[in-house]
DNA sequence: TAAATGAATGAATAGTTATTCATTTGTGAT
DNA sequence: ATCACAAATGAATAACTATTCATTCATTTA
């Protein structure tokens, strides 16, 4: 086993300290997450975050930050793939959505505190707002693109993004809330049963 | 204005506490609640919630179980409603999520605070647990029932329940973090779009 | 009207936790 | 090797907050 460097390059540091504060968040709620839990759990002293962070309260917009961006630029790799077709990238989106990366009890645990505080808190709101509104506009095209590549009539492309994040969202909970009965796979079936509904000759077979 | 009396039945107070602590929630995140907060703005001493509630932990706890109870009891009145059919009471189930008492932002926040607690708390998780079992039993039933009445040959009941429940709550997300740009008539009108897809007999119509 | 009751109060306490910073330790340059 | 520098440490501090309980006060009872 290697030992651990005393010295590191600091964003590696400031990634082992959010990747701490992820599972003490998961571990012992965010009301629960102290600096003495996440230091430890990072096996490091007391003093680091205020070294890399300044404040436990910048830790945490970090933290969100750090969870919002890894979703994000997932997503907008999918949507800028030059690869794939229209329905191709709307398969990857759901496939993403419920990745092993993204659908894990932690992270969950994580999105669920912080949406519980964003309406005390402006910077969090904010960080928030600001992720939906760009996955939105990106989602809302690709069903657009694919009512007209399809020629599907009654399709509306905005209340279709709408309906499906905000069922995201939701198997999201279920999968935080029910672990043991609904697994990823559950939540995969559901979200593509809803596309099915909407686009009929494109995700209906396989 | 008739003065508040000195003394009240405690069922009162116990109330009136839990109604300042969902403020307090929504005003400063569950984080950021203290008993300073919570009886300042019930307007009482700081000594009253030990006398009430013996400790924080359990008026949080309580307050949990009065949203979940509130939740519980509107459905339950709906589902066991005789005058009501099978299609009326799905389209009240709807009208409830998206009501003013529910889809209050206030308890929207208690909601989502308490969520992403439930991996670290296991009495918040239970108390979760047994009121999501009781709904989606009662919903399946609905739902398969409209199936038999109408004859619907592809929905699958339980499929259906568990979608609409997920969609439900990611519609509450949205109501949460946008409430500038999407209200309550928005996320119910995304509700009746999936419930047409399944049951477009009776819910395309009005 | 006076005494008894118990709900309500809030100053004091005890415990917890974020933050500070003097000291230690590893690393790379000379 | 030695030095200079930066990263990391953790004991001490300062601030905050849940809980306690002796006292106050309104209401009820005799």
């Amino acid at each position: 086993m290697s030992e651990t460097p005393r010295s590191l390059p600091a964003k590696t540091r400031r990634k082992q300290l959010i990747k701490a504060t992820i599972k003490c968040i998961a571990k012992n709620g965010l009301s629960g997450t102290t600096m003495a839990d996440v230091t430890k759990l990072a096996g490091l002293s007391l003093g680091i975050v205020n070294l890399h962070f300044e404040t436990k309260e910048k830790l945490l917009v970090e933290t969100l930050r750090f969870i919002t961006d890894e979703y994000r630029n997932g997503l907008d790799k999918i949507f800028f793939n030059e690869n794939l077709s229209t329905e191709e990238k709307i398969r990857a989106h759901v496939a993403f959505d419920f990745s092993r990366a993204i659908a894990d009890r932690n992270k969950l645990a994580v999105w669920f505190a912080f949406w519980g505080e964003t309406k005390s808190r402006p910077t969090y709101h904010s960080i928030c707002a600001d992720y939906i509104d760009e996955i939105a506009q990106n989602l809302t095209q690709l069903f657009s693109i694919l009512k007209n590549e399809q020629n599907y009539q009654s399709v509306d492309p905005e209340l279709v993004c709408t309906c499906y994040t905000a069922l995201s969202d939701g198997l999201w909970l279920a999968l935080l809330l029910t672990p043991k009965s609904f697994k990823a796979d559950d939540a995969k079936t559901i979200a593509m049963h809803y596309l099915k509904t909407q686009f009929p000759n494109n995700f209906t077979m396989t």
